[in-house]
DNA sequence: AAGGTGACCGGCC
DNA sequence: TGGCCGGCCACCT
């Protein structure tokens, strides 16, 4: 209450990454697909970059339908996003996810 | 106050 | 086969 309900979209985009299985990723588009906004998947980046003050968010768990780190230079390191999908047994090369499609989790509403 | 931007996606040429 | 374009909506300057 203190701010305002504007977490609304942000927070539905929080609920569903916090969704996330553990050595498990997911694209935008799902996200913003789960949300029931499957062309808003910008603001699914832009959620997460807020995403930043919450702790529960793995937004390392978190690519594009590519299965490339697309958003591993908003870290503070440059590989701590692949150290961390890697600490999870995701293998990734060249920012890139090994077996995306084994590693995809679709969320579900 | 208004315009521009963005950790994207899908479709079209 | 690849590159370009529009759309979506909140945040930032």
């Amino acid at each position: 209450m203190s701010e305002k309900n504007k977490d609304n979209f942000f927070e539905r985009v929080y609920e569903v990454v916090r969704q996330i299985p553990h050595g498990k990723v997911t694209s935008y588009g799902a996200i913003a697909k789960a949300i029931g906004s499957p062309q808003s998947s910008r603001m699914v980046g832009y959620a997460m970059n807020a995403s930043h003050n919450m702790e529960d968010v793995p937004a390392h768990r978190v690519v594009n339908r590519n299965g490339v780190l697309t958003g591993k230079f908003h870290f503070d390191g440059t590989n701590l996003m692949q150290q961390l999908l890697e600490a999870e047994g995701v293998k990734v090369e060249e920012n890139k996810i090994l077996n995306f499609k084994e590693h995809f989790w679709e969320p579900e509403f």
